[in-house]
DNA sequence: CATGAATGAGTATTCATTCAT
DNA sequence: CATGAATGAATACTCATTCAT
């Protein structure tokens, strides 16, 4: 140490666009090929640049660090799942239940079917980097799209907490087959099964909680 | 690892395995309780010798590495509760599928009842650790022993594919809502409610598919 | 470097180094401030260059690196009460040597008047950056400059080598005191007592050899 | 980022005795060594532990970092000193300030006379590296101890902040001195002179302001 | 002249693992 | 069986510097 710590702002910038936009990219598709190839733990950084074709220091011009990247990749994937639901519902607001809960299962299966492989990926992430907050947080916000679900559905009249409860268990079901059904096949799902599963499963529990 | 039994099997104690015993135990839960307190990647070998009180070679007289530990921790605690769930069954053989499926629901719940905290550190640690592999095969044990459970209801006449496939629903689903239920709240899951979802989620599920 | 000049030659400034001026003299504005603020060590080019609201590039246009920045201040401030001192001497010379020390004294006591935080900074860089060679170097400017000192006064018949020991010693009294009441103060140099030891010790010293 | 923070105590333990001594001891030896072949700033760990003849891991069993390490050695030289220049006093306590201080000249003579190089690299460490808060704080300890020296002086009655200042001058001509015949010489200081110009300087300013 | 995105050389540092006691 | 000092492989990360715009 050579001499004292004083409040000089840390400047910290990031790139814009253009040029941004194409390095970060490269280095998310980079990182998510490899995790596929070797999974999170064994991805080193120089790897990952080395597989996008940027300079080591590129890396850190984007992003804090591997679990800054990753959560970066969570992030705008979830986010575009829950996008993709919300326009389903919205497009189909005061059907019944149980056309509205298809119409938002399909438009999750598209929206898979379109990257099984980069999907498989995601799941893997999820699994291995969450914190609890960081899943919590995530989860909540599925939760409250499929409140969302039942509000659009014409023929759903339960009170908020029950509300709630199923839209949770609702959640959690799809979330689990979806993921399990990519996680545990590794890279060819078999979505039509997936499908009548998620069919059986949430108008099973819808129908016994209606 | 030798000298590491589940606690099921209860062998006769050697006096020399006394010792083993009791510094694989503490290693263990010095591991689960750092686990709980920072997260499987912050935690170093170091740390978990400091928490058990024993030394730093002792750690490899016992365990390969963290992973070892890990995968013993994980696989004692799912074997347990895999055992438990058998012993339900094979208690009530015979009744109907919704009875069977309470007592399977039930068991689980008893096992988690005990130790709340623990299972939340199991999800916690499955999650991060598991392999697509790893991940696969504890999987297949548990839709093994859910093939079990339809087998001995009563009243299920399905074939083999779809016996399978209700299986692994069933286990997803259950599987989904009770690590939710532990992972999404910190250290206080609300087992009633879970009880209910089951219930309604299994059986509204299996009610549809039967 | 070029269009730096030190503050006493004033020259004619055409008005294409205008801009070069300012930027330069920003960029050492910034870097004594950081200086002060967390020392050498901690310093970046990119922190210097943020405070002085320049670009990056710019730093190189002036710079070779951050030792050539530090090196140009310390030169520029040093050039300075060098010049100071001569111009208090040569107004003095013939008169007694304790007249003429004491003209000294108060010619680099006002120098440091002016801006003692600077100052600060200044004796701080400088036993931080000073290899031997450069600390020699500078140390025996001074000297020459004390042996003017010595010969301007009218009372002194010292041979050379007795001359220029004497010399290095004032120097190193007169260097140690000063350097010792800025650095050994947080910005408040007790100026006035400063000026009494200093005329103690060269005093007091010089009496003893003359 | 995959876990909770939480306060785990972390552990810490220092190597006591033999052993260890002996490689703390090698490693401040390289430094010392490598400090004068290259200078602070162009020292790596690495060089450090290859002069030593350590593993790179040994270093940071013992120091923090290289700053860390400088310090200690730092510390220990000048707290030699220190009890050097006490035992002095102590020895000869109650004579006149003349004799006292020729005597704290020639404790402080004979310690640099012992180890002349590695007192230039002390010197130079010091200037490099310390803080002003470090720096103020050894000043400090010295300054002290001149007071210890007056006060141990039979002829001295001079009240508090006189004697304090008076010790403070003391202090700073003779490190000035010392430090800079060390440093401005390289490697082969002329102590012979350096003990008469002490003798001069010191005496010549004790003998004003007495 | 000014700029700042891109770059990678260079090091500190961590931490699992070994093995002599 | 238990211990913890010693070790160094493996990587993350910083930051000076360049150069196309």
């Amino acid at each position: 140490m050579t001499g004292v710590r004083a409040p000089v702002a840390a400047p910290r910038r990031k790139p814009r666009q253009s040029r941004a936009r194409h390095t970060s990219q490269a280095l998310q598709e980079a990182f998510v090929r490899l995790l596929v190839e070797k999974g999170y733990a064994a991805i080193t950084i120089r790897e990952i640049v080395a597989v996008a074709g940027t300079g080591l220091g590129s890396f850190y011009e984007y992003f804090e660090n591997k679990d800054d990247l990753a959560r970066v990749c969570l992030h705008l994937r979830s986010k575009a799942l829950l996008l993709d639901m919300r326009a389903a519902v919205a497009a189909n607001a005061g059907r019944p239940w149980r056309e509205i809960v298809d119409v938002v299962i399909e438009a999750q299966l598209d929206a898979h079917r379109a990257q099984p492989v980069a999907w498989g990926a995601h799941y893997l992430l999820e699994r291995h980097l969450s914190s609890p907050e960081a899943y919590r947080k995530m989860y909540d916000r599925f939760v409250a799209e499929w409140v969302g679900v039942l509000d659009a559905a014409g023929d759903v009249k339960a009170d908020g907490p029950k509300k709630k409860e199923a839209a949770r268990v609702c959640q959690t079901i799809i979330y689990g087959l979806v993921a399990h059904t990519h996680l545990g096949t590794g890279g060819r799902p078999d979505l039509q099964a997936l499908s009548r599963q998620l069919r059986d499963a949430l108008g099973g529990y819808l129908a016994t909680v209606a």
